[in-house]
RNA sequence: GACCCCAUCGUCUAAUGGUCAGGACACAAGACUUUCAAUCUUGAAAUGAGGGUUCGAUUCCCUCUGGGGUCACCA
């Protein structure tokens, strides 16, 4: 038997960074055994329905590397895939339980249910929610009703003793007392479904083998359950998949609760976000695998490919996590790390140009072997880059050119003779440079080593405390640009005679 | 509050009924060094508490504590 999962996302908003993780497990898992992978969309909800968002899922979801073999978008054997469309099928088998007596009809009114709500609260049996009083009308009341044109809710009869077992693929068998489970609206009054009845309906004819889902869908479980149970059904292998905490560890991840981590970041919630930020999906997607489950080895950085091979639902951490972002940092370096040169210069130029940088991939291409070791992001290099971009006048002093083993008179000979070698500098390449320079700054400073000249070149050139090093840096800017800033400098050092 | 889930360094995690409880991030120190980084080396750092079972428990059981989830005609 093959596997089927579905990932089956609500459009109310945009990706979570939860729910791309959830997505990410059942995609490997199903990649892992060969099996399918079905989008749904979950859309009964249509107040909550937002414009867009199913647009944005596949976005998301595809930045990631994450497809899939049935869904919306390109059809399958046993659509539709979006929920509204199902309507009929969903109302037909509510009829057949409620003929079948697992399910009668509600006529209270929400503002009725909310003081049953009330009063069952005072009672100590505030969990119920719900009185059942619709489940005992006599055939009179329930008549009555009909013909005043009441409207009405499907509510699934729970049994009212014994326990049902939920069982889960990473936590064993949960169980729950039947008597404190309510009877739940399975069939709202305007004839959609709720969640409960959806999700059983679904994923039996769409034929899922493992119900990938939140925590947070354990507590009706054993509705779920009963309900298979009704039609007569076999059960999914469920897998509930732990929640994402805050970076405080207080509740659910979510901007709302927290904003900034403890060290001062912004907590990133959507998946955009992530891209916006310089996330790469190679590190997003790795990162993501190592919360709450691990590849093993010791191993921290590897690809999709090498995951999938050994990827195991059961093998997944039943323990909430906070969402380590530190690490993502740390990831996403080593990722750019990896990068080549021109690779991550085209990488970087849709967030340069987004600042306003007129980019020039070649003379980038320079620059990008020695950005890579000092970027986690890549909107790191924004910043670090500004001297290449944006031409402004140096703000620095004529002491800032000097140093202990570099006075005065030797910047002035050193840069002098810099400017010399730089505009005859034949080729213009890393090593000439790099050489050319040396030999300058051990001619010229006290203790007869470069470092000092070398230093006080780069900050000449680049005008930043901080910034790529000296020689990519004249590369990147040309022979032109150096010269100019190298008149500048000298402009500086005489006007401290 | 009721029900349910969970519990290993600060954080993400590995491990077995029996080695000094392993790795990674972050942190600290050192090396290297043209800034900042990167890299390398080293270091500090954990089985929530109390009971059992056992020759022996981080691992199995119970209680407590703590954290989380759910208690909608939302998913």
């Amino acid at each position: 038997m093959t596997v089927r999962l579905r990932f089956a996302p609500s459009p109310t908003g945009y990706l979570h960074i939860g729910s791309a993780r959830s997505a990410l497990f059942t995609w490997m898992y199903a990649r892992h055994y060969g099996g399918q992978c079905i989008l749904r969309i979950e859309d009964t909800d249509l107040k909550r329905t937002v414009e867009g968002a199913v647009e944005e899922f596949r976005s998301s979801l595809g930045w990631m590397g994450i497809d899939w073999d049935e869904g919306p978008d390109v059809g399958g054997p046993v659509g539709p895939y979006v929920q509204t469309q199902r309507a009929e099928l969903y109302q037909e088998w509510a009829n057949w339980l409620l003929e079948n007596e697992f399910a009668y009809k509600c006529y209270c009114t929400p503002d009725e249910l909310a003081e049953i709500r009330l009063t069952l609260q005072k009672n100590k049996q505030g969990q119920l929610g719900y009185d059942r009083r619709c489940r005992y009308l006599t055939a009179d009341e329930r008549e009555r009703r009909e013909t005043a044109g009441k409207g009405y809710t499907l509510r699934f009869k729970m049994p009212l003793d014994g326990t049902t077992i939920v069982p889960d693929l990473i936590r064993g068998d949960i169980s729950f007392e039947n008597s404190l489970v309510t009877d739940h609206v399975i069939l709202k009054s305007n004839g959609l479904p709720t969640y409960h009845l959806a999700h059983v309906i679904d994923d039996h004819f769409m034929g899922i083998t493992h119900v990938t889902r939140g925590v947070e869908w354990i507590s009706t479980a054993p509705l779920h359950v009963n309900l298979f149970e009704a039609f007569g059904w076999d059960l999914p292998v469920y897998v509930h998949l732990p929640l994402i905490l805050n970076p405080s560890g207080k509740g659910k991840l979510s901007k709302r609760t927290q904003a900034f981590t403890d060290s001062g970041q912004q907590v990133l919630v959507r998946v955009e976000e992530f891209r916006d930020a310089g996330y790469l999906p190679e590190a997003l997607v790795n990162f993501l695998a190592n919360i709450g489950w691990s590849f093993g080895d010791d191993r921290e950085k590897f690809t999709m490919d090498e995951a999938i091979e050994r990827f195991d639902l059961a093998d997944i951490n039943p323990a909430e996590t906070k969402m380590p972002y530190e690490k993502l940092d740390w990831l996403n370096g080593q990722y750019i790390q990896d990068m080549g040169a021109m690779e991550l210069a085209e990488a970087l130029k849709p967030y340069l140009e987004e600042a306003g940088y007129e980019v020039d991939l070649p003379a980038l291409a320079y620059l990008t072997p020695s950005l890579s070791v000092r970027i986690k992001k890549l909107t790191d290099a924004t910043p670090l880059l500004a001297y290449l971009y944006v031409d402004k006048p140096l703000e620095i002093s004529a002491e800032d050119l000097t140093a202990k083993q570099l006075d005065l008179a030797a910047a002035e000979r050193a840069f002098t003779q810099a400017r010399e070698f730089i505009s005859a500098a034949e080729p213009f390449d890393l090593e000439t440079i790099g050489a050319g320079l040396i030999k300058i700054g051990e001619a010229n400073t006290s203790n007869g080593k470069a470092g000092p000249f070398l230093g006080r070149m780069r900050l000449a050139m680049t005008g930043q405390k901080v910034s790529p090093p000296l020689y990519e840096s004249i590369l990147a800017m040309g022979h032109q640009r150096s010269l100019e800033k190298l008149d500048e400098a000298l402009t500086i050092l005489d006007g401290a005679f």
